[in-house]
DNA sequence: ATTAGCACTATACATTACAGAGTGCTAACA
DNA sequence: TGTTAGCACTCTGTAATGTATAGTGCTAAT
C-alpha cells in the first residue's frame, strides 16, 4: 500500500469538498482554480489519475471529473476533514429550542428531532432511551376485560410503556393492585435490566410454586417487559427535507429510501451498531452496512447518555454526500445537550426563567 | 343550471371512469370506441364540448383530450359512480389482518393503517378516538421530581394518556395517591368529557376553597386533561406508496404533500371535518378544503364507532384521481370491522381460535 | 340529431448538430 | 526530474429541427 504524500491528500479533500459542496463530478481544472492556485490543471490530473488507480476516486466517463469513493470519502472522514467549529448563535439555537417545553423526556426526544432536521436539513433520527438502561420508578396493572390486564410501566425518567398482557386467570383489580404494590416494593432503585434479569432468575426458585401472590406477580411483570420487536422506538423527522437533495430526485431511489424508513427494524439495526460505541459521532456510510436499502444514504450519529450510562441515539439521516464539516458538531452538540436534560430534567425549568 | 340529459351523464361518467384508469386527458375517440359503440367520436365532441362549457370537463389544451373538473369528480361521485361489491377475498384478508394481534388498542389501530395502505396502494390515515368520546377508567399520579408530577389516565379502551404536569407546591408521593384513589372513586364510569365538563364546573365551587385535597385533585386532575395541540393523535402509513401515482413524479408536488404529512395540523382539521359526520363514507377532494398545502390530494374516509358513539376516523390519502369503486367499499368494510373491535375487544381472541 | 370528412393544432419523440467540460498524452521547460 | 502548455479526443447536455400522433372544431351531408 502507496502512502498519500501531503500533496496528493491536499488534492484529494479539495475534490470531496468540492463534491460534497456541489454534488457533481469536480474535474483538475476547479481544483486547480478554486483550491490549488500554485499547481496548473494538467498536475492536478496526473495526481487524480494516481488517486483514481489507488481506488480513492472514480470516474463516471471518460471526459468527466472525479467523484470520490465510498474508500475516499471514509479515508477524508477519518483523516483529512476539518470540522467546523459550532458559532455561538447556533449553540443557542439549540439550547433555546428546549426552553418551551412542558412535557417530559418524550416531549425532548421528539423535539430533538425536529432540531436536527431543521438545522441541518435533513431527515432526523431518535433512538429511544433503551428499557434496559433506564430506572425503574413504578409499575400499574389495570385490569380491562376478562384475562386482560393493562400493565403501565414507569421509568425514572418518566418514560412510559403500557402493554395489554392476558392472563390466564382472571384477576380483580383489587388483587391486581396488590401484585404492583409489591413490586414497586422490592422493585424499588433497580434498572430496568436488572428488574428483567432478577424476575427470570427468582422465577425458577422454589418459592414461585408456592406463594402465589409472588407467583403472579412475577408472571405478569414478565410478560410486561417482553420487548416487542414491532415497537416504534424511535422519531424519524423531517423525511421531506430529504427531497431537497437533488441526488433524490430519482423516484424510484426514492421510494427505496421511504419504504426503509417505514420498515424501521432495519433502521434500529442501524442505530444499534452505533449505540456500543465510544463517545464522540460516528459516520456510518450507506454501503458499509451491506444492506441494500441503505445503500443511498449515509448516518452520522452520536449517543446521548445519563452520567455514564448509554441511553439512546441521536442522529441525521442524508445522501452520502453530506455536509459532514457542518454537520458532525452538530449532532454533537446537541447529543450534549440532551445528556444534560437526560442528567437532570429540572434544568429545563430553571434556565427559562 | 341546465340539467344533464341521460346521455350526457353517461358521457360524463365515460370520461371520469377512463381518466381514473388511465391518468391521461381522454378524447372522443376513446370514449366512444370502450365506452359508447353506438355513439361516433364527433358526436361525443360536442357533447363533451358542452359538458366544458358547463364547467364539468376541462381541456389542459387545444389539441387535448378533456379531464374532469373538480366538479366533474364530485357530481361523479355524488350521482354517477358505481361502487363495486368487496369479494368475500378481500373481506376475509380484512378480518384475518386482526387476527394475530396480542396488545391493545393502539395495536388494531396501527394494524388498520396497514391493512389501508397495503390494500389500497395509498397513503393510509387513522384518527385516535378522541379523549372525550371514551369512557375513564382509571387515572395514576407519579410524582417524578420536584414539584413535577406523571399523570397517567387509562381510557375503558385500554388507551394510555400521559402527561408530565408541574405543580406549585411539591406533593408527596403518598399524597398523590389518595388524591388519585379519590378520583378513581368519583370518576367511575364518566366518559373523559364528562369528566372534564364535571371538573371545570365543581372547582367554580366554593368547596374547592376550603378541602385542600379536593382541590389539589381537581387542579391536577385539570392539567392532565389540557388537550395538547402538538400531539401526535394520529397515524399515518405507506406515504412510499403515493410515489407509485404517476402525478406524484414531480418531486415538487410530492415535497408539497410530505411536508403537509409532517405538519399534522392540517391533516388533523381535515379529519376533524369528517367526524361529525353522518355513517358511512365520506369523500373530500382536495381543492375543496381550500387549504393549499391539500390541493393536489383527496381523501376516502369513514368514522369508526363504539356503539352510537363515533370515536375517530380512518381513511386513505391519495392524489385526486383515485380508485373510488375501489377504495371505497374497503374503507367502508375496514370502518365497519373496527368498530365491531372497539365494540368487543374479546372478539379478537375468540375468533383466533 | 347524427356523422363523415377535413383542416388545424399541440405534444411527444427521435434525430441531428453543437458547445462545453474534462481527460490523457506529448513535448517543452526550469 | 517535476511541472506545465498545448492539442486531440470523448462524453454529455441542450437546443433546433422534423415527423408522427392524437385530438379538436367546424361544415356539409345524411
Amino acid at each position: 500500500m502507496v502512502e498519500l504524500s501531503q500533496r496528493d491528500k491536499k488534492i484529494l479533500k479539495a475534490v470531496v469538498v468540492d463534491y460534497i459542496k456541489s454534488g457533481e463530478p469536480v474535474g483538475s481544472r476547479t481544483v486547480s482554480k478554486k483550491y490549488m492556485t500554485n499547481l496548473s490543471s494538467a498536475t492536478i490530473r496526473n495526481v487524480m489519475a494516481d488517486l483514481e488507480d489507488l481506488g480513492y476516486l472514480y470516474q463516471p466517463h471518460t471526459s468527466a471529473g472525479r467523484v470520490p469513493t465510498e474508500k475516499g470519502l471514509r479515508f477524508y472522514l477519518e483523516s483529512l476533514m476539518e470540522i467546523e467549529k459550532l458559532g455561538k448563535r447556533e449553540r443557542d439555537a439549540i439550547r433555546r429550542a428546549y426552553l418551551d417545553l412542558t412535557g417530559g423526556v418524550e416531549e425532548i426526544l421528539k423535539k430533538t428531532s425536529q432540531v436536527l432536521s431543521n438545522l441541518c436539513s435533513q431527515a432526523a433520527v431518535v433512538l429511544w432511551p433503551r428499557l434496559t438502561a433506564t430506572k425503574f420508578k413504578r409499575i400499574e396493572f389495570v385490569r380491562l376485560y376478562r384475562n386482560h390486564v393493562l400493565t403501565i410501566l414507569v421509568a425514572e425518567s418518566g418514560i412510559v410503556h403500557h402493554r395489554l398482557v392476558t392472563y390466564d386467570e382472571d384477576i380483580a383489580q383489587e388483587e391486581l393492585d396488590k401484585l404492583s404494590n409489591y413490586l414497586n416494593d422490592i422493585l424499588k432503585d433497580m434498572t430496568l435490566g436488572e428488574v428483567k434479569n432478577r424476575i427470570l432468575e427468582e422465577m425458577k426458585e422454589e418459592k414461585a410454586l408456592f406463594d402465589q401472590i409472588y407467583n403472579r406477580a412475577m408472571q405478569i411483570m414478565k410478560k410486561a417487559l417482553q420487548e416487542k420487536a414491532e415497537e416504534a422506538e424511535l422519531y424519524i423527522e423531517g423525511q421531506a427535507n430529504l427531497l431537497d437533495n437533488p441526488e433524490f430526485a430519482d423516484i424510484e431511489r426514492l421510494k427505496r429510501i421511504l419504504r426503509a424508513f417505514e420498515d424501521k427494524s432495519r433502521l434500529l439495526k442501524l442505530l444499534d451498531m452505533t449505540l456500543g460505541s465510544s463517545e464522540g459521532v460516528q459516520i456510518i456510510l450507506g454501503p458499509e452496512t451491506e444492506t441494500q436499502e441503505l445503500n443511498e444514504i449515509s448516518l452520522v450519529s452520536s449517543t446521548y447518555r445519563k452520567g455514564e450510562v448509554v441511553l439512546g441515539v441521536v442522529g441525521v439521516i442524508g445522501p452520502i454526500r453530506m455536509d459532514y464539516p457542518k454537520i458532525v458538531p452538530i449532532v454533537d452538540y446537541t447529543a450534549q445537550v440532551l445528556s444534560e436534560l437526560m442528567e437532570n430534567p429540572e434544568n429545563m425549568d430553571t434556565s427559562r426563567s
